[in-house]
DNA sequence: TGAGTTATGATAGTAATACTATTATGTTCA
DNA sequence: TGAACATAATAGTATTACTATCATAACTCA
């Protein structure tokens, strides 16, 4: 695991770099502690700001709005996810063993060690799937998706689109397969705590294993192949 | 086509049941043409009294806080494609056909006849697509749904899930296929006119056919059925 | 018909939210 | 040493998310 990586993200995301000072790498630290505690609608500035002992005014100068550091901490999330699966995919050549191993990183991206001290993984894993659906699910998508705010999230599902390719170039879905794979990944983990009438899988504090299996199922069999 | 058909619904999702009254039906009418037009989070009760030519205390007489009128909305729309499918397949006694109309129900919602005046069924469609996902992801999640409030959603997932088991009573996970049909019908018209690179379908107008025709093959292929 | 009940409108008010602006203070590094 | 800059402290504004009160219109039922 590297030490001290860096997680490249568009500079639209922010008014001034959280990663190159030490309020905003504890603007980030806090945020994501605080949106996961009392949820996105009730987080504000002035609450953050008190959560880490800094003023309202600070925080205004790193970040826009909340909606912008919601981006932020999303687009970071898919970020690391991409990291993990270069990484663990990194001396996998067959295209079917490397689609093993992105479902088991979707699912299990935040068992994995910690690569930055002011970032908790794991809180992060859970707030993308509370919260993460609310980044793109605005009046200004449009105009944030041409100022390339999603990027990292397409670039991710290009990514999986193209081992889908591979195991079967004439598959007519894989854009749609692999973003399907990311959304049920999260939904069905948040389905399982919370409405569990909507799957069939359980899960018991952060093991996803059940999660796994019934993606695997799912592609491999959407793929027509019925072992890997 | 019924005239003046009543949706029923629960009773905790307001304060005063506004299908009762011609405010509460202004209430309706008037919500959905606003929340569609700004966005959830632009819209507020004062907005609305505005739009409607009423006031703000009034409309606070019929929903708690627009929260509850999203849930309130997000139900009625959940059984109206209930009621849809109920007579879309009224004759229809093979399960596979009965899933493809139910996939068909699901994709031209927005096309079938207006039921009730006061509701506009294709702007609601839009609506729930690009707000749906709000009314679950909150942090009073757990303590709505032991109210019921999610309830329509759920005997949806269940009577598909029923018809799945119809098709392959060996199915494994036949409320995850049902409920990421729903969510997958959503998501997709989202993404084709939002962010097209997360998908491989377009969508023009309110011509969902791509999205029909994906889900169709999607839903087929798990269940190990390559025509129906 | 008329008294009582209820729905709505009109208005006001409060605490919190979502910011912007200003000034003071400390820190950095040339 | 001083210029430049980041942060803190404080204040202020418009809007949001409500709650409360009172007047009036409409309905109802005896």
């Amino acid at each position: 695991m590297a030490v001290g990586i860096q997680i490249t993200l568009n500079e639209r995301l922010y008014l001034r770099d959280p990663q190159q000072t030490a309020l905003g790498k504890k603007i980030i630290k806090h945020s994501i502690l605080l949106i996961d505690q009392i949820g996105f609608e009730s987080f504000t500035f002035k609450k953050l700001a008190q959560a880490m002992q800094s003023t309202e005014a600070s925080v205004y100068r790193y970040f826009e709005n909340k909606h912008m550091l919601l981006l932020y901490l999303v687009s970071w999330f898919w970020e690391w996810v991409n990291y993990l699966i270069d990484i663990n995919t990194m001396n996998i050549q067959n295209p079917k063993h490397r689609l093993k191993i992105i479902i088991s990183t979707l699912c299990f991206a935040s068992k994995e060690n910690p690569s930055i001290e002011y970032v908790n993984e794991s809180v992060l894993h859970r707030l993308i799937i509370a919260e993460g659906a609310k980044s793109y699910h605005t009046k200004s998508v449009d105009d944030e998706n041409k100022e390339g705010l999603f990027l990292n999230y397409k670039q991710l599902v290009d990514k999986v689109s193209g081992v889908i390719l591979a195991i079967r170039p004439d598959f007519a879905y894989p854009h749609a397969l692999a973003s399907n794979l990311f959304e049920m990944a999260n939904n069905h983990i948040y389905f399982a705590k919370h409405l569990p009438r909507l799957t069939d899988v359980s899960v018991s504090g952060e093991d996803y294993e059940e999660v796994e299996t019934m993606l695997e199922y799912l592609a491999f069999t959407m793929l027509g192949i019925s072992e890997a």
